[in-house]
DNA sequence: CTGAAAGCGCTAACAC
DNA sequence: GTGTTAGCGCTTTCAG
C-alpha cells in the first residue's frame, strides 16, 4: 500500500485538506454530509494520520519516555504494566529505556530522550541521577520519579516509605528482645538499601542500640546464595532483611541447608512482594509494595502534569503492608 | 530553556541551516573551521536535533514497536532486555505495547503502531494474530515474530521448537516405561501449550499410544495451585509438563503437600527457565529457552531487514537445552 | 462551514 | 564548501 496522506483523502473526498484535518480531529464545525464523504474516503484509502507529522505541527508527541533499570524485571514488569495500562487510557505511547552500566551510557539515554521530544519522562531508577535529571528539567520535560524523592528540583514523584517500613519492623523485633537484625546488601538497589539501613538504624538508636549488621556480599561471588551458604556456617541472626525476593530466597535456602531452620531459629523477610513469595516454601514474608500501582499512579500524575490539571500533591506516598507468611514467626 | 532549532544554530554560527544539518549528520564535506564554529554554537545553545522533524523529513523514525503480552513479565522481561540491548547498539528506540484482553483492544494497538510510523515491529505474542499481522504487512511494516512462525505472510521470525522439545522428552520417558505423562493447561500461552501437546502426541503415536492427559484448570479457580491441590488428592502421573515456572512450582507444592514426593513418585518439568527454577526447592528441571537471545536475535534481524542487508534466513531457530535439576530423576 | 496559506524543524537536491 | 529552496504530512489562523 502506497503511503496515503491527508492530501489524497482530500482529493478523494473533493474537499481541502483542512476539512479532512477537521474530521479526523473531531472538530464539530463540519457539515454532516461533508464529514460522511471524508470518512468514506478515509475508509476507502485506508488512511491513518501520520503521528510524526502531527507531532511536528502540534509540538507534542503524545508519547512519554519510561526509564527503568535493566535488572530485576519482576517488579519492574509490574510497574511497566501499571504504567502502560493507564497510558493506554490516556492514549499515550511509551518509549522504553533501560539503563545498563556506565555513566556514559546513561547520558546517551538522556540525549535520546531529549531528541525524541517526548512529552514527559517517568523514571524508575534506584540510582538517583541528579545531574541527568537536571539536564532533563532544563529542557522542560515534566518528570515523574518512581521510588525516590527529589524535592529539590520540584520534580513529581510516587514512592513508598520503606525507611519507615524498616523502622517499624525493627522496632517491633527490638521490643521482643530480638535485637540481632541484619540487612543484606543489594548492589542493584543501593538507594533502597540505604533507606532500609536508615530505618533500622533509627529504631536502634531510639533504643540506645547501635546497628551494624550489614551483610556485604563480596563482589567476587556470583550470587548471594553462594556467599550466604558459607556465611551461615558460623553466623546467624534473629532477623534478616533483604530487598528483593530472590535474595531473601537465597538466604532461606542457605540457612536451611546449614541447619538453621527458618523461621524457627532465624526469620527472614524481604521488601519486594512478587508472586513467588507465596509460591516458595516456606512462604516468604514481605512488605507488599504495590508495584503495579506505583507505575499506574506515576503515569496518572504525568497526565495531570501534561494537561495542566491543578492537583494537590506532587509527591504521593503509597502505603505498604507487611504480609506475614512462613518465613517469620 | 527556549526551544532551540537548527535555525538558531545557523544564526549563531553565521552559516546556513544546511551546513548545520551537515555537521550534525557528520557529512564530510564541511570545512574544519566551519564545523568547529557550528559545533561551538550547538554547544553554546544546547541544541539537540528534533527527531520528530528528522523523522518527517527522512520518512523514518528509527524506532521500532515491540508488542508483548501483558502477563508473565519474567521471561518477557528477558526478551525485552535482549531486544533493548541490541536496539541500543543500532540506535533504535523502542515503543512498548502490551496486549491486554479483548480483540478490540488489539486493533487499537495496531492502529497506534501504524499511526506512529515506526520503522518496524517485533511481536512476541502467544496468540497468533493473523488478521492484525495482515493489516500491518499491508502498511509495509517489516515484522519479526518471536516465538511463533507464520511463514505464509513471509514475516521473519525467531523461535524455539518446543514441539520437538516435548517430543524428545516424551519419547525418552515412554522408552523408560513411564507413559503417564500429563500437560498442564496454560490459558495465557495457548499457542505454546498446543505445541507441547503436538509434540507429546507425536511421541505417543509413534509408540502406538494415545495421549490424553491434559490437565485443564477450570476457569473458576484463581490459581493453578488451588486446583492442583485438589487434583493430586486422587490423581498422579509419572511426569507433569508445564509451560511456565510458576505453574510447575504450583504443581510441585501441590504434589508434595499431598504426599506425592517430587521427583521420587512424580516428576515435574517446565519449559521456561527463569532464575527461580534454581532457587526453589526442589530445584526445577526445565528447558533452557534463551529468552534474552530471542529478543536480541529478533532485534538484530529487524536491523537487517531495515538496512536491506541480504541475509540467509528469515526464520531462525534457536536451540533449547534440557537442564535437569531436582524435580526430575 | 470550508479553503488558502503559513509554519512546525529538518533533509536533500540543486545552485553558486 | 556552502547557501537556497522545495518538500515531509499535518494543524491552524485567517479569509471568504
Amino acid at each position: 500500500m502506497k503511503r496515503v496522506t491527508i492530501y489524497d483523502v482530500a482529493n478523494e473526498a473533493k474537499v481541502s485538506l483542512a476539512t479532512v484535518s477537521r474530521v479526523i480531529n473531531g472538530l464539530e464545525i463540519v457539515r454532516e454530509d461533508t464529514r460522511a464523504r471524508v470518512e468514506l474516503a478515509i475508509e476507502k484509502l485506508g488512511y491513518k494520520p501520520n503521528a510524526i507529522a502531527q507531532g511536528l505541527a502540534l509540538q507534542k508527541t503524545t508519547t512519554i519516555a519510561l526509564v527503568v533499570p535493566e535488572a530485576s524485571f519482576n517488579y519492574t514488569g509490574q510497574i511497566i504494566n501499571g504504567l502502560l495500562d493507564v497510558a493506554k487510557i490516556y492514549k499515550y505511547n511509551i518509549m522504553l529505556h533501560t539503563t545498563t552500566e556506565g555513566i556514559l551510557e546513561i547520558n546517551e539515554i538522556i540525549e535520546n530522550i531529549i531528541k525524541s521530544r517526548v512529552d514527559g519522562v517517568v523514571i524508575f531508577n534506584d540510582k538517583l541521577l541528579y545531574n541527568e535529571l537536571k539536564e532533563l528539567t532544563k529542557y522542560q520535560f515534566p518528570i515523574v520519579l518512581i521510588g525516590n524523592r527529589m524535592s529539590e528540583n520540584n520534580v513529581a514523584c510516587v514512592y513508598v516509605d520503606i525507611e519507615r517500613a524498616a523502622y517499624e519492623l525493627a522496632l517491633q523485633y527490638i521490643s521482643r528482645g530480638q535485637k540481632d537484625i541484619a540487612i543484606i546488601q543489594d548492589r542493584k538497589n543501593s538507594y533502597a538499601i540505604n533507606q532500609l539501613i536508615r530505618g533500622v538504624t533509627r529504631a536502634f538508636e531510639e533504643n540506645q542500640l547501635k546497628f551494624e549488621q550489614y551483610i556485604e556480599i563480596p563482589a567476587m561471588y556470583r550470587s548471594s546464595y553462594e556467599f550466604l551458604s558459607n556465611y551461615f556456617k558460623d553466623k546467624r541472626h534473629d532477623l534478616i532483611i533483604a530487598y528483593r525476593d530472590s535474595q531473601a530466597l537465597a538466604a532461606i535456602n542457605a540457612a536451611n541447608e546449614n541447619n538453621i531452620p527458618v523461621p524457627k531459629e532465624m526469620e527472614i523477610i524481604c521488601v519486594i512482594d512478587t508472586k513467588y513469595n507465596a509460591m516458595v516454601r516456606p512462604r516468604l514474608s514481605s512488605f507488599s509494595i504495590p508495584s503495579y500501582d506505583l507505575g499506574a499512579v506515576a503515569m496518572r500524575m504525568m497526565t495531570k502534569l501534561l494537561h495542566q490539571e491543578v492537583f494537590e500533591e506532587r509527591e504521593i506516598e503509597l502505603s505498604y503492608l507487611f504480609t506475614p507468611r512462613q518465613s517469620t514467626k
